[in-house]
DNA sequence: CTTGACTCTGCACGAAGTTGCACGCTTTAT
DNA sequence: ATAAAGCGTGCAACTTCGTGCAGAGTCAAG
C-alpha cells in the first residue's frame, strides 16, 4: 500500500467518523503503529488533523462546531493566545479580531487587568462577559457567519470611532512577499479598518499560517508592527518577517 | 475513546445543561469517576469549566447565571419560543430581544425559513451561525454583562437605521396598570428604542413575570401590541392584558 | 550489472502519558 | 454527631510516543 493512499484512507475514515485511534488503523491497514504515527505526525504538521494521544482528531474547523474547535485548541494557539494578552497594559483600548486564536487570547486575559476590548465578534464578547475587569464595546453589522463576525458597512463605520492602543488580528496566510491574507474579502476589508485605527497592529500566526497565502490581501508586512509565533517556530521561518521590519514574539 | 474526546464531551455537555455531574458522567463514557475527576481538574486549570463539589460548573459566575438560566429553561419558555418563532412571515425585518426566552425562540425558527434577524445580544447571534436562512445584523454597542446585550447611545443610534417588523421583546415584569418593565435603566433605553422602530411589539413573558413590575418601566402597556404566555394561564389573568388592547397568544 | 544514495518500514528501548485502585482527608447530608 | 459521598494523592500496570537503527526496495549514474 502506498504512503499517499494510506494517508488518503486515514483522513477518510477521520472524516467519516470524526476520530481515528492509531492501533485501529494499524490493524486495519496491517502496518506497525510505527508507521500510523508517522502518518499522523506528518498529516498534522500539514494542518490536516489534530494529533491526540491515541490517534487525531479533525482539524478542520467545518466538522467540529465552533465551541468543540475551542476545546481542541491546540497548546500553540493557546500559548499565542497567552502571550498576547500579556501585552496588554493595564487602562489600554485593545482591538480583538474573532477566530480561535482570539478566544485564546481573552481566556488568558490577567483576572485583575482592567481595560478596554473593542470587538466584532460575538463569541469574543460573550467570552468576556466573564472577565469583570473588561469594558466591552460591541462592533455591529451583518453576521458573517463563517467566522462569527461582524462585516459590513456599518461595521466600518463603527470602527472609525474608535482609536485603539493595540489591534490582535488573526489572519489565514502569512506570507514574506505577499503579506497578509484571509478567505474572504469583506473579512479583508474589516481587519483593514480596524488596523487603520489601532496605534499598533500586531499579527497572531499559528504554525500553519507561516508562509501561506490566501485569495484577499488584507495588508502588506510593513503595515503590521508585531507577530506572535509558536515557540517552536524555526529562526530561519521567523528571519524574513523579522527583514520586514516587524518585532517577533515566540509565544 | 480518546482523552481529547472527552473533554469535549464534557464542555458539550455543561454547555447544554449548565452543570456535570461527576458520577453521572463517568456512567454515561464507561470510565471511572477518578478519571472523570481528572478531566473536571484539567479543564477547570485551563479556565474552562468551574469545579464544585460533586461536579462542575460553567466558567465562569456571569455564565454560569446565562447558561445556567438557559439549562433551567422551562418547558413554557420553550413553548412561548416555539410560539414566536411562529409569527415570523418569510422575508420579515424581525428584532430580538436578549435574555433566555429569546434563545428559545430562535432555537425553534422553521429549518427553511429565510428572514433578517436584527439583534443586540451577541448570544443570539452566535445562536443563528446554525441557521443558513437567517440573516443576521448585530447592533454594536458597549455590552451589559448582566444581561449579555449592547446597550448605550451608539446601540440607540445603530437601532434607528431599521425599521423591522416585528419586535419580540423580553420583560421581568407585565403589570396590567404600571406597563412594561425591567431592571435596568439602560436596558429599558434599548427596549423602548427597538420598539419604537418596530411596526409591532411582542412581548414574550413566562407566567412569573405576569403581573410583576420592576424598577425601570419600558413603555405603558397599550404600546405593545401583542403578549404571548404560557397555555396553563388563567383566562382572568390574560383579560386584563386584552382589555390593554393586546393579542394575547397562548403557546 | 553494480554501486551508492535515498526512502520506507518495522523493531527496540527509554520516556511520557493514561487509568484504576487504595488510602486518608474533606465536604455534605441526615 | 454520624454516615455517606466526594476528593486528592501516590502508586502500579499498561499504553502510547519518539528516536535511533537496520533491512528491504527503488532508482539512476557509472
Amino acid at each position: 500500500m502506498l504512503t499517499q493512499q494510506r494517508k488518503a484512507h486515514i483522513l477518510a475514515v477521520l472524516k467519516d467518523t470524526g476520530q481515528v485511534v492509531a492501533k485501529t488503523l494499524s490493524e486495519q491497514l496491517n502496518l506497525s503503529e510505527d508507521t500510523i504515527r508517522r502518518d499522523l505526525r506528518e498529516l498534522a504538521a500539514e494542518g490536516l488533523l489534530q494529533r491526540v494521544h491515541g490517534g487525531a482528531l479533525p482539524a478542520s474547523p467545518a466538522l467540529a462546531d465552533f465551541s468543540g474547535r475551542q476545546a481542541i485548541a491546540t497548546d500553540g494557539k493557546k500559548a499565542i493566545g497567552r502571550a498576547a494578552a500579556a501585552m496588554i497594559r493595564p487602562g489600554q483600548v485593545v482591538f480583538v479580531d474573532g477566530g480561535t486564536t482570539a478566544v485564546q487570547l481573552v481566556r488568558h486575559l490577567q483576572p485583575g487587568l482592567e481595560a478596554t476590548i473593542v470587538t466584532h465578534s460575538p463569541s469574543i464578547a460573550v467570552e468576556l462577559v466573564a472577565h469583570p475587569g473588561m469594558t466591552v464595546e460591541m462592533i455591529g453589522g451583518r453576521l458573517f457567519k463563517h467566522s462569527v463576525v461582524a462585516v459590513g458597512a456599518s461595521a466600518i463605520e463603527s470602527i472609525a470611532r474608535f482609536r485603539a492602543d493595540i489591534y490582535f488580528m488573526g489572519v489565514t496566510g502569512i506570507h514574506p512577499e505577499i503579506g497578509l491574507t484571509t478567505g474572504d474579502s469583506e473579512e479583508a476589508v474589516i481587519k483593514r479598518a480596524l488596523s487603520r485605527h489601532a496605534a499598533e497592529t500586531i499579527v497572531l500566526a499559528s504554525s500553519e499560517k507561516l508562509g501561506a497565502a490566501s485569495p484577499y490581501v488584507i495588508l502588506p508586512m510593513n503595515e503590521a508592527q508585531g507577530l506572535v509565533v509558536e515557540r517552536s517556530t524555526a529562526e530561519e521561518t521567523i528571519a524574513a518577517y523579522r527583514k520586514a521590519g516587524m518585532t517577533v514574539t515566540k509565544a
